[in-house]
Formats: C-alpha cells, structure tokens, sequence
DNA sequence: GTACTATCTCTAGTAGCTATAGGTTCAAGG
DNA sequence: CCTTGAACCTATAGCTACTAGAGATAGTAC
C-alpha cells in the first residue's frame, strides 16, 4: 500500500537535489529513513509530507533552525499555535526589512545608472558615485545579505 | 604629510572590522600596504581610497569578483564607460529580481499571519500553509537568497 | 617598568547548499 | 544470465563574504 520513494524520486517530488535531502539528513533535520537491501533511502510518506514541510518553508525565506522550531510545534497539535504565529509573523518582519533595504538600494543604483551620460571611466558616473557616498542620497546603506 | 593610519584606524575610517581589510587584502582585491617597523599594516590615503570604493560597492550590493572588474575599470580612466555602466545596469536588474521575489513572499507570509485565526497548532492557518503549498496564492516561489 | 590595547598569523566556523571522486546497486535489454 | 548505464552510496571539499578565536608580538600611557 505505501509506496516509498528512492531519494531520486523523493527529491523530484519536492523540487530539489537529491543532495539536499541528504544534507537534511545530516544536519538532523530530517530522520534517517528506511533503506532497502542494498542500502539506499527510501522514503515513506510521512517523510516526504515532512520534506516538503522543510522546503516549502525554506521556499517562504524560513532558515533552517526556525523550520526546526516550526516542526516540533507541528508535532504537538493540540498546542496553542501562538509561537508558530510569533514566528510566522517575525519573519514576515524580516522580509519587510530586506525590502526596505532593497528599495532603497534600488533608488541609489537606478540614480547611478541614469546619471552617467556615458564617455570615458574619468568621468563615468557609476565609478564616481561608488568611489564617493555623498553622491548618494540615503544618509547610509546596510550591506544587503547577498 | 600623508598620514598613514594603522589597520583598526582605516577600519574606522571605513566603516567595517579590521578583519574585513586582512580578508581584501588576502584575496587580492586591496593590495598589501607597507608596513610599520614592527611589522604592523600601514595605508596612505590611496589605499583609503580604494578600500571606501570597495565598501561602497559592497553597500550597493556588488558581490566581490564584479567590485573586482569594477575597480581594473576604474583603473584606466581614458577607457570608455560602457562596461561600468552595463555592470551597473545588471545589478539594477539583479536588484529588481529580488525586489520581485521578495514582494511575492510577503505577500504569502502576510496571507498566513491573517488567515490564523489563533487556537491550536492542529488548526493553525500557518502550520497548515507551510505543509501545503496549494494554500499558497503563488504558482511557485523562487528560494530568495538570503 | 607595567599595564592595556592593538596588531600579527593561522585556523576554523557561519548558512545552505552544491559538486566531485571513487565505489555499489538496481533495472532493462539481449 | 550477463552486461550496460543510470541511480545510488560515503566522504570530502568548495561556494560567498566575512567573522571569531588562539596565542604571540608591538605600541602606548602612566
Ligand atoms: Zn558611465
Ligand atoms: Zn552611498
Ligand atoms: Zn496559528
Ligand atoms: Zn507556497
């Protein structure tokens, strides 16, 4: 009745490298799963539901140890679900701080761009504006993570 | 005349740790400064110079090897300013790509936050979307770097 | 001279994978 | 049954851009 899944096959139903899962694996964040007589993993359905659980998470921008917080609270259901909601809201926050930043990132490299007329590197806008942050507007930028 | 200051100093000056000069310098991309009697880093204003540029680019969201390219342009200031302004262009466009992405992604966390109407995890809106991407607006979410 | 700070080199760690090497297992075709 | 090729196994190293530490030396203030 229950199908189980070779790791190929696991990783195309959940949209990543087999590599991944292994990686899951061995960081503890997905159980060992069974392995057949030649001893490679196969995969049930309760570990491909909680795979994709990590990936669809890892798709909403959740870092991994904040998935591992999230699957332990889906692991008791009968909880009250204000901590998932903390977190799902936290991270809502820190999206919206990546965009602020972004936004503002975006202005200073659109004004670079539409500034230089073009000509040689001695008066190239884009090389002057990075070589001189008065130029800019914004007071100060934070690094953006990548 | 020219001050030279010492490397926790020119961290100072720039705005990021003594650490992060030592790196540049390791991979090449600030070139070795001369050196105290004792042996300690000591940068001229050139050097200043060159490091601000780097900072400033990395501010801007340059990964390295382009701040690499960046800086050889700015190096023949005769050349034409095309190549800056391209490379520019297509970090314009990287930025946008992110932008967009990220947008798609607030939106879903926003959807989640509200639709929990709180009680327990086995009725948690955002538990319950985390495991089902079907609940999700989006066709698909592209994992943002970072 | 003694304390305290800054600097030196070297190494390892961070996040989240991704890629390779060198070897086994499995499924299909003949 | 045998062979071929894909998929699997483990273990290790690499990626970006730093960051943190250990243990030793240099510089500065009193
Ligand atoms: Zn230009
Ligand atoms: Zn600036
Ligand atoms: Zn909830
Ligand atoms: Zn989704």
């Amino acid at each position: 009745m229950m199908n189980l899944l070779t790791i190929g096959r696991a990783a195309e139903a959940v949209g990543c490298k087999v590599q991944t899962i292994r990686y899951y694996e061995q960081i503890g964040l997905l159980p060992s799963p069974s392995r057949s007589g030649g001893n490679q993993r196969l995969y049930d359905e309760e570990a491909i539901r909680r795979l994709s659980f990590i990936r669809h998470a890892r798709e909403l921008g959740f870092p991994l140890q904040t998935i591992r917080d999230l699957i332990s609270l889906a692991d008791n259901p009968e909880y009250s679900c204000e901590a998932a909601d903390a977190i799902a809201k936290k991270q809502l926050e820190d999206v919206d701080r990546r965009l602020k930043r972004l936004q503002a990132l975006r202005r200073e490299l659109e004004r670079m761009v539409e500034q230089c007329k073009g000509g040689r590197i001695a008066n190239c806008r884009v090389i002057e504006t990075l070589g001189d942050h008065t130029l800019c507007e914004a007071k100060n930028h934070d690094i953006p993570k990548v």
